[in-house]
DNA sequence: AGGTATCCACAACCATTCGTTGTTCACTAC
DNA sequence: GTAGTGAACAACGAATGGTTGTGGATACCT
């Protein structure tokens, strides 16, 4: 199927007539005809009748009409995502999952105007090196890694610090706790499939093991976030940690929020202290984008300052 | 911007280099490397680093994936709402804010895994035909018109009755009353713009207006809903007949549903008795499409029987 | 009723695009 | 160094898509 005779078939929808198409369209006439009978061959249906007064919509060519716009419209936007200068806000976080995702859906839903581009990228440093280059605007991490100040013109702002909780199965010794704290998950296994050497989140479970007395597994391939719980739902001995504000699994789009198999997951917040995520969004101090200071804004007024008592961070993380 | 260039670079990405891309889809290397630097060329931006293992996504290319994705799936919907057979439910509503069209958003709510197709025909003829032919599978009317049987193997169940409301402005002489009943409605000036001779709605009205003694005026040209109500907001000694379930104006797309200019509108019930539109629903009894049961089970589920004492409709209007 | 205007379809022709084959270039691994 | 892999460039043939020219059907006007 072809966008432009897409396009024409939209255009002689609002125009009513071939010729006023191939008028707004600077083609003639019988290439618009042709556009319309391909779409027509290629689709299997007719989308006008003829009329000796110019073209109506079947039954068909109004049910395609729609979708047709629409087809346009993404098209545009995709487009648009591309382009260099004034593209759409493009800000990268950790995992469609995370809390990183779930501000961004907080903005979006705040300021629906404004075209976003959320992508994931490898690591910290690839998102600093695309925020120096202008490739990406924004990126939400938890930052810095120790002995990796911020590059010249990098600025971070602290929004979010996201408490992490104990993901266990219904089996597991601890299933039945309202919480626990640092001290009791000494002695249990804890695994964190995923964590690759060199990250930012090394270098945080190295600091909270040495700390804490843990033992924290990073061994084994990672199959995913769908693996894993399948894992920890299975294995009564086994724990993970996963951010408060982080899903599970992803939700469905346009489906009722069920989670497909919630496996009799628990979480159990942890305390004494409560270990946190720090998540900052990174940024260029010279970035132009209108959108990027709305983002700014709207993060400073929606995360309001948490209480910092009884929670941890890794020793090397900027305070607030 | 060329569909089958997305969906080269969507494989492309996919499989992480051209020559397996170009496998998958029965095409040379050679053609995948031009489809891409022809997108890259139109895009102004380079979506691949080509690398002596493969290809990898630029952070452009990582930007623009995921609206590529989107691209297709639009694409693949647009097909499939206009081929003959297998094609989304499609159903007629009288127009887009009114009842039929709400209920067929609670349907899509309730079952979002079916695919529908909404549209708006002119009148009931147009649709009794539609639905004889099969160029759709379903029609929200307000059935019969007088004399007029409908055709053998139509069938139609009536799902809703919807009371009828007096909209006013706010200088309208009852613009304070809570409720009017329909004889003191004669001598007011009635205006329903836009009711077209021959339609089920000018017998609905003629009727009306037979039995009450109404005044009510279909004169002048009818510019549309927005100019209808803010003829009525300014216009005292002027009222006219909305259904309570139809929306004045288009909910817009993404943004908080806050009518963008309500003019001080109001709604008065209308009692003594409540004329009501008989929403009913037409399909033809042999229509093999598996969603249409799910719908005629879905309203007869959910549109449970309303109380029908003092309520008025014509009298050719099939019972319950 | 016949002429005319309007509007779309068909035919022929031409330019451009697109895919193919053949080949070259860059990099990696042994 | 040599073999192997992966992408780009060049040249050629086919097919697509645009244009001009023309025909046919219908509605409106005199």
């Amino acid at each position: 199927m072809d966008l432009e005779a897409v396009r024409t078939f939209v255009t002689v929808a609002e125009t009513g007539q071939f010729q006023k198409a191939a008028a707004d369209l600077s083609i003639t006439q019988q290439a618009v005809s042709k556009r319309i009978a391909a779409l027509e061959r290629t689709l299997g249906v007719r989308l006008f009748t003829r009329a000796p007064r110019g073209a109506e919509l079947t039954i068909d060519g109004q049910a395609f009409l729609p979708h047709a716009r629409e087809l346009l419209r993404v098209a545009e936007r995709a487009v648009a995502s591309a382009r260099p200068g004034r593209r759409p806000l493009r800000v990268d976080v950790i995992n469609s999952r995370g809390a990183g995702s779930g501000l961004m859906r907080g903005f979006h839903t705040a300021h629906p105007e404004i075209d976003l581009d959320v992508l994931m990228l490898f690591d910290i440093q690839g998102a600093v090196t695309a925020i120096r280059s202008g490739a990406i605007d924004a990126s939400f991490r938890a930052v810095a890694a120790p002995g990796r100040p911020l590059p010249e013109g990098i600025e971070s702002v602290r929004v979010l610090d996201e408490p992490l909780q104990l993901l266990i199965g219904p089996a597991h010794a601890l299933a039945g706790a309202r919480s626990v704290t640092l001290a009791q998950l000494a002695g249990h296994r804890i695994w964190m499939p995923g964590i690759v050497p060199g990250t930012e989140w090394t270098a945080y479970y190295d600091d909270l093991v040495a700390e804490f007395g843990l033992t924290i597994e990073a061994t084994g391939p990672n199959f995913g976030s769908d693996a894993l719980l399948d894992t920890i739902a299975d294995t009564p001995a086994l724990a993970t940690f996963m951010g408060e504000h982080t899903l599970p699994q992803l939700p469905l789009g346009g489906a009722p929020s069920v989670w497909p198999a919630d496996h009799g997951l628990r979480r159990i917040p942890v305390t004494d202290p409560t270990p946190v995520y720090p998540h900052s969004l990174l940024y260029h101090r010279d970035n132009p984008h209108p959108a990027l200071a709305t983002l700014r804004a709207h993060l400073t007024a929606t995360t309001t300052g948490h209480d910092a008592t009884g929670t941890w961070v890794p020793g090397w993380v900027i305070p607030r």
